[in-house]
DNA sequence: CGACCCGATGCAACCGGTTGCAAACAGGCC
DNA sequence: GGCCTGTTTGCAACCGGTTGCATCGGGTCG
């Protein structure tokens, strides 16, 4: 059952040892682990050999201690229901595991308090903070003012906070282009359905779209809003909508939040009978967006790039300045269309 | 522009200086902030005085050196686009910070090979490995055999290594349950959708299916399969079933691996025009299936009780035993009944 | 052949906490 | 007041690495 024979006798295996075996000291053992360092290829040779037989690996918390630089990025998420926030995930630990950086997951739904969080995070001494789609808390602003030797990034929202780099994509300029779009369709009667981080947090996607509708001499013409980003608060929205609006007094078409919520519209239209009579257009371009069953015309952001540059302001411990801000782009579909008219 | 008075002038608060202004040693320190501590109440509050007035964070990665805890526990995941995945996460996640513990999340998607990044999550010494219902490959397994000092526990899967606990649910009285529901539905000719799992791994609930069947005097009358855990491969796979099979031989019921495979393959038979004429039953009882639109019957894990066991698991050290398996229940909707028929 | 230089290695000190031990102190009891 | 017991506190050593500096050795050059 012990296939072992040097390895992994109780204790775990540290540099000492590894030097004693190839017989040098342990400072000579570091400096084989370190890229840059002054070392002999005999030598390290040597310890690389020790270090298999006996199955070392350096532990990278004392580094720490001395390097002051932890190789941790806390990743600050609370929309665990919206599939985006999943895409977000995944992206943003790829691109850190191959930068040689892992991400501590600060998970702050609801019931947590997203202060002592960061707080928590702080203890474990992260390199940076990032923040996926979060809205900014007063906690987290607060943070921010209070400890400035933690790097803040802040994705997908727009709202500026002194000691936060913001990066997300040209919203105000996807907003004009949805309502572009639409009116391009013929549609006149535009409303929006809004989520939950309307109230809090100010997005220049809806000051965009409701700018051309304006600059067309039209208005907003009305506003929906769902009090989470899930399916079943989508659904909701639209379904009391149709209750209470006549047919003949009926959005021509709808710019959604996002896409979850859009999904959910979509489906309490279906459920009422109603499909392909409003238009849908969506935010995001979750993976069901492209479902043969919605063909739900989305915005598109460039998550990579979003990710990529987000990780570039963290680890070089840029000074936040001015928001970044990237193009994405709008993925047409059907859902934006009255069926039959295509 | 500078709030801060004593606070954070560009170094890092460590327990020396709290000490300094407590008019106390920094041992003092340590055990003002150590819960069992043997202190006086008066040294305590005058600690934490001095603390909170410095802003002063203990640094618990030196602590973790000398105490051997890290309070890091490794999270390791690969699926996703699997909306399950997503509940895990936020269920681990947040039992584990009520714990005190903190998750490093590994992202073992495709590129990434799964033995590197064990090593990495060895070096950051994590206190163990927590499996989100990831495929135990050949590293992992390898892995678990070398390294005894990291517990493991694997969530939702049930084939059995040495060295890995199991947390899962009763999943073959699942798939049973399943198939009597069905047969009392007065369907016969049942079928099952696999997902990529199941040529790798041992899945009971396919087991317990198959034999209630055939205690019935029936056999599994066909098996699609998905190459991926995605919308997009349920949907394909339900087509091409279609696409093949003549109206006249196709299946009554057909059990889908798990709910994204059933959405999926639910959205290829409305796009079919053929809704309710083919009964579905999912597995994980994420959100989505809770939708009116889709109404899926599906089985839900106890998703607390699975993550909760398994935290007792990794943070008491347990030796690993015997699979621990847990009942679910199943959550009857409509799509597992032909249309018309309720 | 000696002076010089440079790369390689050893060493002491340190990163910021914790632990076991011993000294100091306080209170209770006779 | 003296003795004993129990709680608080200070101290040295240590956790497992890294860093700056001193030392050593070999090769080059005049």
């Amino acid at each position: 059952m012990n296939i072992r024979s040097d390895r992994d006798q109780g204790r775990k295996v540290t540099s000492a040892q590894v030097a004693e075996r190839a017989g040098v000291s342990k400072w000579t053992v570091s400096r084989a682990f370190t890229p840059g360092a002054s070392i002999s290829e005999n030598a390290r040779q040597r310890v690389m050999e020790a270090a298999e037989a006996l199955g070392y690996r350096p532990n990278l918390l004392a580094r720490s201690l001395t390097t002051r630089r932890t190789q941790l990025i806390g990743v600050v998420v609370d929309q665990f229901a919206n599939p985006h926030t999943q895409a977000m995930l995944n992206a943003a630990t790829l691109a850190l595991q191959q930068r040689g950086q892992l991400s501590i997951l600060l998970n702050i739904s609801p019931p947590v308090r997203s202060g002592e969080m960061l707080d928590i995070a702080e203890r474990f001494q992260v390199d940076g903070l990032l923040f996926l789609g979060t809205v900014l808390s007063e906690d987290i602003v607060r943070f921010a003012t209070e400890r400035q030797h933690v790097p803040l990034v802040q994705l997908f929202r727009t709202t500026e906070v002194d000691g936060v780099q913001i990066v997300a994509i040209q919203e105000h300029a996807a907003g004009a282009e949805i309502a572009r779009l639409l009116l391009g369709e013929g549609h006149r009667r535009l409303g929006y359905l809004a989520g939950p981080d309307s109230g809090r947090s100010r997005l220049p996607r809806l000051d965009g779209y409701r700018q051309t509708l304006e600059d067309h001499g039209l208005t907003l013409a009305a506003t929906l809003a769902a009090t989470d980003y899930r399916h079943a608060l989508g659904y909701q929205a639209m379904h009391d909508y149709l209750q209470r609006t006549p047919a003949a007094q009926r959005l021509d078409a709808l710019f959604c939040e996002n896409d979850i919520l859009a999904i959910g519209a979509l489906d309490a239209l279906h459920q009422a009978g109603l499909d392909g009579q409003l238009a849908i257009v969506g935010f995001d371009d979750i993976e069901l967006a492209a479902s043969p069953r919605y063909r739900l015309t989305s915005y598109q952001p460039n998550l990579d790039a979003v990710v990529d540059s987000a990780i570039t302001h963290l680890l070089d411990r840029r000074i936040p300045g001015d928001p970044t801000l990237l193009p994405g782009r709008l993925v047409v579909r059907d859902s934006h269309r009255f069926a039959g008219k295509d």
